[in-house]
DNA sequence: CACTCATTCAAGTAATCACTTGAATACAAG
DNA sequence: CTTGTATTCAAGTGATTACTTGAATGAGTG
């Protein structure tokens, strides 16, 4: 009665899952994917990792059935299974914040001073989109935004953030700059580059992901003309 | 620029947590530090595994940061290190259950059939117990009952449960019991004696945590005379 | 058909990990 | 100070893992 090894399989499945969350770019490929799907190479560049590497650790995702694959031709397409995926990669991140005294010191390494551009969180954002008193600009890759950013807010990659900044920015509004999420760096990139231009720019801490997660209303597809 | 270094030691911050979680071992002691606190020996116990063993992963667990220690004299007692660690183990546990297509045969074999003692949901109890229809008994060991259960639940540890059956078990009511959780045999061996002795009982899937994380009052103490 | 491109597979290496056993610490009670 | 109890530490073993390199698949294209 009470079969210990049949309990000891439960526990296994999950840490099947667990498993998965074990290695660092692994984590990163997550962290990317929360973004929309991609192919491999295209992950492989962003987290600075051979394709084979890459690759690899997509298999291992694959086999705990955290992610999902469609085939284009001879690119293959990886995204996140379902939304349980990015809920728990959230919860993870929420965790390690919470608990974790030297992640502050090594994010801070990785992205400056957290308070340097004032960054205002969802519900403030929320409020001044509603207000139309800003212009949200959304400065991740074009594919990133096509799958989803959000409602409102115009693409400028941030290759393209300083023809922007010279022939299309508002002189006067408020910019309010957002990318993959609070450990993505292109946000803060841009707002930089804005305010060096004498524009008024702010970052958003938040991303899609935490966006979605919060109940509020992503839209895909290109910008409106 | 874009350093890339920097940002790997960002997500090895996060891949310390996943690592952690990465033990079929590690996450039982933390499914059972989820009740309540414990020391090691009570954990090794129920974990069945040695107490060294479960020591060592309590110590990854700690160098994690998800579980903290207060000592009482000779003894050492764990507690899990925030909600949040919670709140994670419940999102790992709902990803494995909607990825993973073995998990529900493996959780068969070790609790039987899942509707055959016809589990209600939180919402449907909570509507009972409202009403004042059902008696609700929380059929965990009775240090866990103390340390929270749910607000009206009267403690009947299973190994007393044959005795409370016979001498005060209502005839009429319906007796729902509860435990810890999903994953835990002690409601099925309890509404199962309680069938075979004519009474009106069925097992509600939820424990504690589960409750706690729906927002739903917790109380502590023993129960009331 | 050869040729290109994206992806996966296979083999090898160094590192990490889970578990065991046996000894060491740390506190309490006699 | 000795004895007992709870926990941790240290060393050793077999298994797993992350990454690299180089070859193999498999789906287009000229």
């Amino acid at each position: 009665m009470s079969d210990h090894a049949a309990k000891q399989r439960i526990y296994e499945q999950f840490a099947r899952i667990g498993k998965a969350l074990g290695a660092p770019g692994r984590l990163e490929l997550i962290d990317l994917l929360a973004q929309g799907e991609r192919p491999v190479d295209a992950l492989a560049k962003e987290a600075q990792m051979s394709i084979a590497n890459a690759s690899q650790h997509l298999q291992v995702l694959l086999a705990a059935r955290l992610v999902d694959t469609r085939r284009d031709a001879q690119r293959i397409y990886y995204r996140l299974a379902a939304p349980s995926v990015i809920e728990l990669w959230l919860a993870l991140r929420r965790t390690a914040e919470s608990q974790l005294a030297e992640l502050p010191g090594v994010a801070r390494e990785y992205l400056g001073d957290p308070d340097t551009f004032e960054p205002i969180d969802r519900d403030e954002l929320a409020r001044r989109i509603e207000a139309g008193t800003v212009v949200v600009i959304d400065v991740r890759p074009a594919e990133e935004f096509e799958q989803g950013h959000l409602a409102g807010a115009v693409s400028v990659p941030v290759d393209e953030i300083k023809r922007w900044a010279r022939d299309e920015a508002p002189k006067r509004k408020q910019i309010v700059a957002y990318c993959r999420g609070p450990y993505c760096v292109y946000a803060i990139e841009a707002v930089a580059e804005l305010k060096k231009r004498g524009l008024r720019a702010v970052r958003a801490e938040d991303g899609v992901a935490e966006w979605r997660a919060a109940g509020l209303s992503i839209e895909t597809g290109k910008s409106a003309p």
